[in-house]
DNA sequence: ATTACAATTGATAAAGATTATCAATAGGCG
DNA sequence: CGCCTATTGATAATCTTTATCAATTGTAAT
């Protein structure tokens, strides 16, 4: 199960935030798609069906949506701002090849263990983690990478 | 047992760059910090040695000692471009707080698993990862974040 | 030591990405 | 329907990072 923009709309609101279109149109943006998306590439994604939206609403729309947890950001080794839909029920990471780019999820990073650790050793109230693996894809094994 | 600037400096040479000044100062900045430090931060310490140094030159040494594997580059919250000496015999991660930034350095990741599976699963040539955990310290604990 | 060659540097400018400002607009509630 | 305030978009201002190119400087061979 996935939440659809509608869903998501409506939990923009119950949190005081205004449902405006160019909100509506980033959101649709992100969810239609699998891979991150650059601010710039959800600007020009969104223009196609709203012609009007600017690119500083699209950073304050992510920032937005970040704050509530709608979506998360990515850091990928060519670019570290990138955006993809969170799915709460598909706790995933990243396996990105180094030279195309491509980028493989995974499930199953069982690594609530160790932020239980390092919670007891450090005192940290741990919220959350990062983890991406780099390597080469299949297709960039067989050629120089770049 | 961790790599001295001097020896770091040999190996650079092995590889067949000279050795220059600027590249050894920035050297040092980075193996005498346990911190991450950007770009601006290593080259306002770096003037302090060597007034002369430019700002374009720390950047191009980064992407080299980062080539060579050197030094490593590390991902944050707010700032995704850090460095720091990589110390191949201490592999770790890090723990970051949200709140003040603090950083807790953690080993133990044991990832290799993980990695083979991975590997198995995508036919992906996996050859490094990026894990890094978030909270809140003790210290921001009991206080409101930010 | 000296020389010559190629790599490296620094200053400047250019390009890109992100943030601040502020008047005009539009969503949501009564 | 109309008001109030949040939100938007255009522009400009900041950074950050990269490109350019003449001048400099390691290095290895002499």
């Amino acid at each position: 199960m996935r939440l659809t923009a509608n869903k998501i709309a409506g939990i923009l609101r119950e949190h005081g935030y205004k449902l405006t279109p160019q909100r509506h149109a980033v959101l649709r943006v992100i969810a239609s798609s699998h891979d991150h998306l650059t601010p710039e590439a959800i600007y020009e994604k969104a223009r196609s069906k709203n012609p009007d939206i600017g690119l500083v609403t699209i950073y304050r729309t992510l920032e937005l949506l970040s704050k509530l947890n709608l979506v998360c950001r990515v850091h990928v080794p060519h670019g570290c701002r990138g955006y993809m839909m969170r799915r709460p029920t598909e706790h995933h990471h990243h396996l990105v090849c180094s030279s195309c780019g491509k980028v493989a999820d995974f499930a199953g990073c069982a690594l609530t263990e160790l932020a239980q650790r390092l919670s007891n050793e450090t005192g940290f109230d741990v919220n959350g983690h990062l983890l991406e693996f780099y390597g080469l894809c299949p297709d960039c094994r067989t050629v120089t990478p770049v």
